[in-house]
DNA sequence: GGAAATCTACTCGGATACCGCGTGTCCGAGTTATGGTGG
DNA sequence: CCACCATAACTCGGACACGCGGTATCCGAGTAGATTTCC
């Protein structure tokens, strides 16, 4: 188990179909999005809800709702989406050790707990470094990085595939209902 | 639970009371570091065959036998520590959900498969700030900072207490071995 | 033909099962210094 | 007095129990658009 979840990488892939056109599309539903991509679709609707809470998405109600980003995609950090889903769980808690020592006895003199551990703060200076690196990349930057890589017709395909799954969705009342 | 183990900081805080004259011993049995510290005497005895084949720690076996610091402290890292404790275990298991997407059907094409994920990337790059900030540490450095807050009584005291404690076992033999 | 009722699709939120892994414990094996014993 | 033996202390390594949290699934509640029905 990693300390940035899976959750984490099912809300960005997710995020990223979301970036607006060019890259895909600026509104979908949660079922939609998970399916595209083969993930569990109640879990990532869970995952949205945290990003709702966020206030990174907003969500439209009802039938043909779906959710939608809350801001531009360069204004949204990949540390905005890994806080949202995993919550600011630190990289390392201390159990404040140091004042065990087995000389103090059983009250350990003021020096030795006050202030911050020393390797309690060796840990939150690497936490930091890391939040760092990943507060300095967007959900634009990743995907633009991402649509490089694909070809110029990928795009449009994945704006087709939504739009022939919402509309197919709205006609099968009664033919491929009854066969499901 | 974190990313970095509980393991790690009594590793840590055992390998600060061998870092040598002045911050305390050079020499010490597993039993007395765990005992002095309050933490689980097994659990700590695990913690060190793993420093051991790591190279970071050299025991000597049998009766008044213990563990010492393999290399100077200024030359072992936190780094060091983490790893051989935690071992290298990522921020992040990508699981290849690019791979995956609907449109591509069952073989999705070389371009969206071929190198390092791009949400991957980022993360690889968080991992590697992070350590490199723990690199930056050495023991020797830890050690000092420790010391800065401790009055300068304390030195000795803990090297007086893991005499009396290997001189005083070695003679109850048959008086409190009984009581206890 | 228009308004109301119904139906469906969607987002929200909680409850729960599963499972891997970190934490902690126990025990046996191999090794070495120490203390006692017999020659 | 010296060699030998038993004992204790120590590291090493595996096996195992326990609990927590991430992953995943299911279900009910609430909401809004689409469809049908009824006047």
């Amino acid at each position: 188990m990693s300390h940035i979840s899976t959750g984490v990488e099912y809300g960005l892939h997710c995020l990223l179909y979301l970036t607006g056109p060019g890259q895909g599309v600026t509104e979908a539903s949660v079922r939609d999005l998970a399916e595209m991509q083969g993930v569990p679709v109640d879990y990532v609707a869970k995952l949205f809800t945290k990003l709702h809470k966020a206030g990174l998405v907003i969500a439209t109600e009802g039938a043909k709702g779906g959710v939608a980003l809350a801001r531009p995609a360069h204004q949204i950090s990949v540390l905005d989406v890994v806080t949202a889903i995993d919550g600011d769980k630190p990289l390392f808690d201390c159990r404040e050790i140091r004042g065990r020592c087995a000389v103090f006895g059983d009250s350990p003199p003021g020096w030795a707990t006050s202030g911050v551990c020393s390797i309690h703060a060796v840990m939150l200076q690497a936490e930091k470094r890391m939040r760092e690196s990943l507060a300095e990349q967007s959900l634009a930057d990743l995907s633009v990085r991402v649509n490089a890589k694909a070809p110029r017709a990928h795009g449009p395909h994945i704006v087709k595939w939504f739009e022939a799954k919402a509309t197919g969705r709205r006609r099968d009342r009664g033919s491929s209902a009854v066969s499901e």
